[in-house]
Order: structure tokens, then C-alpha cells, then sequence
DNA sequence: GTCTATAATTTGATAGAC
DNA sequence: GTCTATCAAATTATAGAC
């Protein structure tokens, strides 16, 4: 992939993660990198295309970036996907790609909403099985429901205090739950 | 206000929280009743206060719809938002018009955002005090993030049943928690 | 309260030259 | 890989007749 391509891509995703899947357009992109917009359908032949590869990126990352550690407790892990969470609120102040499309995901192409789905199994999945036992699965449901409305609540307030106090309870040892 | 404009109100909350404050347009809204767009303008002069009275009339539907039976306790207050958002899902499947537009906050007319923050703040304020006790506001903040955020994944897997896991352990006491 | 007509802008996308 | 040029469509909004 060419360095315009990731511009691009990098582009698309902060305008997503800022005003959803309307947020961007191929006119506004190709301007911020100083090129036409005819030029970004080389790159991506179509919008739904791009975002689509812009949240399969993003989901990519975000799994390398909660990678389980050895020796790890179901609180440890459930932390380590809050504090990721939080990292990318508190850098720019924007929410989750995966979040913002999936309150739009029936209206989406259905390239896109695939990618967001698997993003959301993936990270269920991967939860439920880090923290093991009977309600797992419940658990790691609730988890991702929290964290992704935690991070609605700081959107709206423009607050990051709001995620904080949202997802304060999610482990259940002390420490973890007064970042 | 007339039936007309109520209609165009109605079809306006149905597209926003389908797809957000992009997913409705006068010309849309105006074909659906049987007008010109020129005419919605008429009853709302520009799109922003649209959905602000928009999402003002949600919030008091809402607040009526959750008002506070005698004797209640904590776990009856959390039961009844829970229910009262599930109810809608169900019915229509769609999620909540504050939870989408407040994904999209930072970008919406100052007169829409003002309407969703003052949503989410009587939600959590009323919850909070009918809770009550020590750790009450931090709990209406987490009770309020896993319902939107359960709302999402309902809407993402277009399947109520992620709502009911992710939100299955929002109240403590037995009988409420697995709907 | 609704209409016609229109303005000014933006959008996603394509054809074809260089 | 980027450009010019262009298209067809949609958008928000306004002026003014009925």
C-alpha cells in the first residue's frame, strides 16, 4: 500500500471516528492530502470500499493492541481494553470507529457492516475467553457495551470524566477502577 | 403545533435514529407526508432546529415513560430505564435518537448537542437520585454507557439478544437480570 | 400551509489525457 | 498516480405566488 493510500486511510478514519460514516468524503480527503478527488478512486474504488478497509485497519490494530499478557487475571484484561480505549479518547478525543458505525450499521453498505460485526465478535470473543468460567460470555458483552457507551457519554459531555466514571465498576479489584 | 409538522417529527426521529442526523433530509421527510420541501420549512426553518425539537420532544416522551413509581428501590429504577429501552428496540428496532446523535456531538448544531447533553444529564441526574446512597452517580453514569452502548451491539449484530446480555447484570437482585 | 422555481453547494463516480 | 473535465444526483435554503 502507497504512503497517500495510509494518508488517506488515516484521514477517513479520524473524520469516522468523528461524525460517522457522513463524515467524510472523497473531496475532503483528497484536499487535506493536496490531490483531486479522481485521484482517491485509484487508491479506493468506491466509498464503501475505503471504509470498509479503514475499520478491517482499525480492528487489526486494535487487536495487536490488547494482546494478552502470560500469567493475566480476567480484571487484568478487561483493563487492558478500557485503558486502550481511553489512550485513543484522551490522544484525540474521538470515540470508537466501530462504535460510531455500529449505530448507523443498518444503513450501511454491507461490506462495512461486516467489518464492524467482526470487529465486535472479535473483541467478545477474545474477552469472554480471557476471562473464563461460568458468565463469561455475559460478561464480555457488558464489557464492550459499557466501554462503547462510556466513550458516547464523554463524546456528548466533550468530558473524558464522564468515560471514567462510566466504566470505574468494570473490574472488580480495587486499583483498576479509579483511573 | 400542527399534524403536519408532527408527522415530519415523527418521520425525523425514525431516520435519525436509524442512521443518524445524516439519514434525513426535508425533500425525504417532505415525500413521505405527501408535501414539497419547500413546505417543511415552514414548520421548522432550518434542519438544526428540526432536530433539536426533535430530540427535545424524545427527551420528554422518555422522562414521562420513566417516572418514578412509590417505594420504589435501586433495582426497580435501573429495571424500568432498562425496560423502557429495550421496549423500543424491540418495537421498531432501532436504538436510542441521544445515543446516536451524541456519537456524532462534536460536529451537530450547538442547539442539537445542548438537547443531547441535557438529555443524558436528567437521565443520570434522575437515576442517581433514586438510586441513591454512596457510588450512586458513578452507577446511573454505568448504568446509562451499558445501555447505549447495548443498544449498539443490538443494532451492529441486528439481534436484541446482545442487549439483553450485555445488560442482563445491570440491577443485582434476581429475577430482573435476565430478561 | 402549500406550491413552483431556483439558487448555491456538495456528493460519488467516470472517461480519458499525461 | 495524478490530472482536467464532467456528470447526474442530492442537499439546505430562499423568494414569492396562491
Amino acid at each position: 500500500m502507497s504512503g497517500t493510500a495510509r494518508r488517506l486511510m488515516d484521514l477517513a478514519e479520524a473524520h469516522i471516528r468523528e461524525s460517522g460514516y457522513a463524515g467524510f468524503s472523497f473531496r475532503n480527503l483528497a484536499a487535506e492530502v493536496g490531490i483531486k478527488s479522481a485521484s482517491v478512486h485509484h487508491h479506493f474504488p468506491t466509498k464503501a470500499k475505503m471504509a470498509a478497509a479503514v475499520a478491517r485497519r482499525y480492528g487489526e490494530r486494535f487487536v495487536a493492541s490488547v494482546v494478552a499478557k502470560p500469567g493475566e487475571g480476567a480484571d487484568d484484561a478487561i483493563a487492558v481494553y478500557r485503558s486502550t480505549f481511553r489512550a485513543a479518547l484522551e490522544r484525540d478525543g474521538r470515540m470508537c470507529l466501530c462504535g460510531v458505525l455500529g449505530a448507523e450499521a443498518s444503513v450501511l453498505a454491507p461490506e462495512v457492516t461486516a467489518e464492524v460485526q467482526s470487529f465486535f465478535r472479535g473483541c467478545i470473543d477474545d474477552l469472554a475467553s480471557r476471562i473464563g468460567g461460568p458468565g463469561a460470555a455475559v460478561r464480555a458483552y457488558h464489557v464492550m457495551a459499557t466501554l462503547e457507551g462510556g466513550m458516547m457519554l464523554a463524546r456528548t459531555y466533550g468530558d473524558i470524566h464522564a468515560f471514567d466514571q462510566a466504566t470505574s465498576t468494570l473490574t472488580r479489584s480495587p486499583g483498576s477502577g479509579s483511573a
